[in-house]
DNA sequence: GGGGTGACGCGTC
DNA sequence: CGACGCGCCACCC
């Protein structure tokens, strides 16, 4: 039986909806945390339906350089950076330090998985 | 059921 | 870490 089997948006947004005030990750974190690291490109393209934005803080989900989609179209690219600052990360050229910022919730803990 | 697209990742040059 | 191409999976028509 499959009462409501969740969709891969759905744990997607789930993933996201966890990532942390002052915190980013990359697409391909979430994608991991999500079930499976090759779900990136669906985890762009959840995003992009991102139907909760208030709950869905696609901003602090960035691409494996750090850096913002140019098309981020939900307010304005620079909107993005606007936001990640006031979570207190800085921006630079549209891009974050992974190395500082970088959601580091299980690294390698994620392996074991639930 | 098939085809095209995409807010990506990684290897390679 | 500059650019290019392939792959990978899910969603929409």
């Amino acid at each position: 039986m499959q009462p409501s089997q969740p969709s891969t948006f759905e744990l997607i947004y789930n993933v996201v909806k966890q990532i942390p005030k002052g915190t980013v990750a990359t697409y391909g974190q979430v994608a991991s945390l999500a079930g499976n690291k090759r779900w990136a490109r669906v985890v762009g393209y959840a995003l992009h339906a991102n139907p909760d934005p208030e709950h869905i803080p696609c901003h602090r989900v960035v691409n494996r350089e750090g850096a913002v989609s140019e098309v981020f179209a939900f307010g304005g690219g620079n909107r993005q950076v606007e936001l990640l600052r006031a979570e207190g990360v800085k921006v630079t050229d549209k891009k974050v330090d992974l190395e500082k910022y970088r959601w580091k919730r299980m690294t390698m803990e994620m392996l074991e998985k639930e």
